[in-house]
DNA sequence: CGGCCCCATGACAAAACCGTGACATTGGTT
DNA sequence: AACCAATGTCACGGTTTTGTCATGGGGCCG
């Protein structure tokens, strides 16, 4: 593709009201070759966060609408392990304690220095990375997914498998049951500027159909949901 | 290769903010004969104990950036298991306590006498070479690998392996299944700083596989994954 | 000094992939 | 039943990635 940036690059959401702040931020992190997404308020990061799974959040705790630890709180429910670094005005130990409780993997009082914000983002992300590596392989029905291999095997027989279709698989299968959209699988599987129709998307989700299912024309784990996107069934 | 002593290449790593210390350190080690990096706080320290991958680190533990128990830490996470001296300003207990349950090899309080730092660096370099050298050989179909004496036979031949095709294969074979990266490959096996195409490990592989698969078109072993990488299949 | 091997590069060809558009089919709605 | 929109299916061309080979520089040894 012509775009001029690494591909692959995780991505960075940042929930912050403060504009020179979350621009700063947004700009370092575009920089090191992270995909950035940024919302003002609570409203947007709970939405932003949710749609697009981004791999970490930086969260600031005092935002309008609502707090950044609903948001923490929302995500932990859902049984989300995003990486989540806090941000709060003053080191309140208070806010600490309770943002550590509700699942926070890192704590940064303001106002910080951007280096340690930067060595500490990296530091969870690639926690976060050699986690997805050494996690037991994703399975669903008689397939078996092996993400630091990039292997892919259906009855313990190597299936090949392109790139994009392996992006798109580990996707769906990391959150079974759930329900993407063409749009949030656009931006999570293509990246970030992807100009292309939403229609590629069916076109891989029926090659992983063809590789994967017994009978391609009625899927029992890749479905269509009509009018919504694609789940993947175990 | 120059094997008539013990080959003296071995890598240092000192992260340690004082300057005159850093430097003074660094110049002993140079006289000793061993490769000597350094590293002023604890993001290059961070990088450079991943980069260079040295055979030791001397590791202050207060450092700006963020601490050498960080880096420790990330160290051992990763599987990396790099003899670490640990250096604390003060004979702190509690760090110590914690610094050699994180896996630090040995520690040692500020102000130290320099011939007791030479003594237990040498130690443990000595110990980990030993440890190296009694590794069970890597092996994969009927190819094995001895580490120390740097040979490879295939079906109990001999086979002719260039340093660099014979490092390119151990980090392979060390993780079987694993995919690596081109990027990831030009750091850890060519270096550093490193500053050719990818291509030249493409290159490393075919010529590799030409010497060690039955049929080089259609490795069963040396393995391409294609817009990743390389990976070794037993 | 000459020869040999290793290393890195670039050119070229072959292969694989990606995304698209056209058309068929399905499912839901009136 | 007919219609509409969404999805399934297929085949194609451009582009990217990788395989393969040949070349030249550089270091080491005799």
């Amino acid at each position: 593709m012509k775009d001029g940036v690494q591909e692959g690059g995780e991505t960075i959401l940042i929930v912050e009201d403060d504009r020179s702040l979350r621009e700063g931020l947004a700009m370092n992190f575009r920089v090191k070759g992270y995909t950035v997404l940024t919302a003002v308020d609570g409203e947007e990061g709970m939405q932003k966060a949710f749609d697009a799974r981004p791999d970490l959040i930086v969260l600031d705790i005092m935002l309008p609408g609502f707090s950044g630890l609903d948001i923490l709180d929302e995500l932990r429910e859902q049984g989300e392990n995003t990486a989540v670094l806090i941000l709060s005005a003053r080191g309140d130990l208070d806010q600490k304690i309770e943002g550590l409780n509700l699942g926070a993997d890192d704590y940064l009082a303001k106002p910080f220095e951007l280096p340690e914000l930067l060595a500490r983002v990296e530091a969870l992300l690639r926690r976060n990375r050699r986690e997805v590596e050494s996690l037991p392989p994703l399975e669903f029905g008689e397939v078996v997914i092996e993400i630091a291999a990039r292997r892919v095997t259906l009855r313990s027989e190597e299936v090949k498998i392109s790139a994009r279709e392996f992006d798109l698989l580990c996707l769906l299968a990391r959150s079974p049951g759930r329900t993407f959209s063409r749009e949030t699988i656009l931006d999570r599987v293509w990246g970030w500027g992807f100009e292309g129709t939403p229609r590629t998307v069916d076109n891989f989700v029926m090659s992983l159909r063809r590789k994967l299912e017994d009978d391609p024309a009625n899927p029992r784990h890749l479905r269509t949901v009509r009018q919504a996107g694609y789940r993947l069934d175990p």
